[in-house]
DNA sequence: GCCAAGGATGTAATAATGTAACACCAATGA
DNA sequence: TCATTGGTGTTACATTATTACATCCTTGGC
């Protein structure tokens, strides 16, 4: 159980918002993707988030930082991209986004959402993403992409 | 499309569809909701997919099934009453309903989504939904509803 | 029987989320 | 130079979900 029993992980860091970026930049490079001005600015809007946030949300926040009118779609495009190359994580219970804490390392995330604030809090916990893979392989599907989240009111909210 | 190790369950029984909807419309009356007509015609359009459907796709079901145009509003209240009452259950990552093959008992289901034929196979692991359970209880979350799925390739699609 | 209250549904409009098709432009490499 | 590729712009549209309010029907009290 990974809930921060250790104050880093042996998995990798977590970064600071600043440097942050750098590491998603990395992370696209290394994957032979390119890391462009508005790729950048969708990243830094996204990591200007602490809790998952939707499409147009970050539509608005793009448009607003580049000062001209950024269609949604170039925005869905470049998330999609980041969700495939570890560097964001899409919440299916919400719609919505998330800038990943740790690029790095390719990790099944857990996310427990809040109903009340909509923050989320991010759990690494391998034990239970392998099973929850495996009795996935059990029944024949492959590859698996886990989806794990967890909704209720965060301990602040209840 | 059920994967059981048991042909009957410790936790109750798997309803033949015929009597699927007496078991749904004896857990609503006994929740003190009632079973109107058109919550049987829902539910039966519902209980006649066997992978999850759009709520627009029961719409237009329940639109043919009657006969007149049922507003696409109309069955979300239905469709959110019976996820409420487990008679129905919401898979997040494909913004989709399916009939609980099990209303009688209560469980955190996992659902494998094949990303090709869009089937789902439910899956019952009460160590697994425990274990999800118990993480976010620690992180100071309560009330929990977990939403365990798994995205890939069924066997018939890989 | 009549009426009030609550639940269920109807109707209309609209919001929020997501995708498709195609044009344009810039960098790259033969 | 020119063709190709990847990235973005633009427009339009499709899909999913909610809100506000009207109507109707049942139920229970009088």
């Amino acid at each position: 159980m990974q809930i921060m029993a250790h104050p880093a992980h042996s998995h990798g860091q977590h970064h600071s918002r600043a440097d942050l970026a750098a590491a998603a930049q990395a992370r696209l490079k290394s994957a032979g993707e390119q890391w462009t001005p508005l790729r950048a600015t969708v990243f830094a809007a996204l990591a200007g988030y602490d809790r998952p946030v939707s499409a147009y949300d970050v539509t608005d926040a793009v448009s607003t930082a580049s000062g001209r009118r950024i269609a949604a779609n170039s925005v869905y495009r470049i998330l999609d991209l980041f969700v495939a190359n570890n560097v964001a994580s899409r919440v299916e219970s919400a719609n919505a986004f998330i800038a990943n804490v740790h690029p790095d390392c390719p990790h099944d995330c857990i996310f427990l959402v809040c109903d009340r604030c909509g923050g989320a809090t991010h759990v690494d916990d391998d034990r239970i993403t392998g099973d929850v893979r495996s009795a996935a392989l059990a029944a024949g599907f492959t590859p698996v992409r886990p989806v794990i989240e967890v909704r209720g009111l965060c301990a602040n909210c209840a």
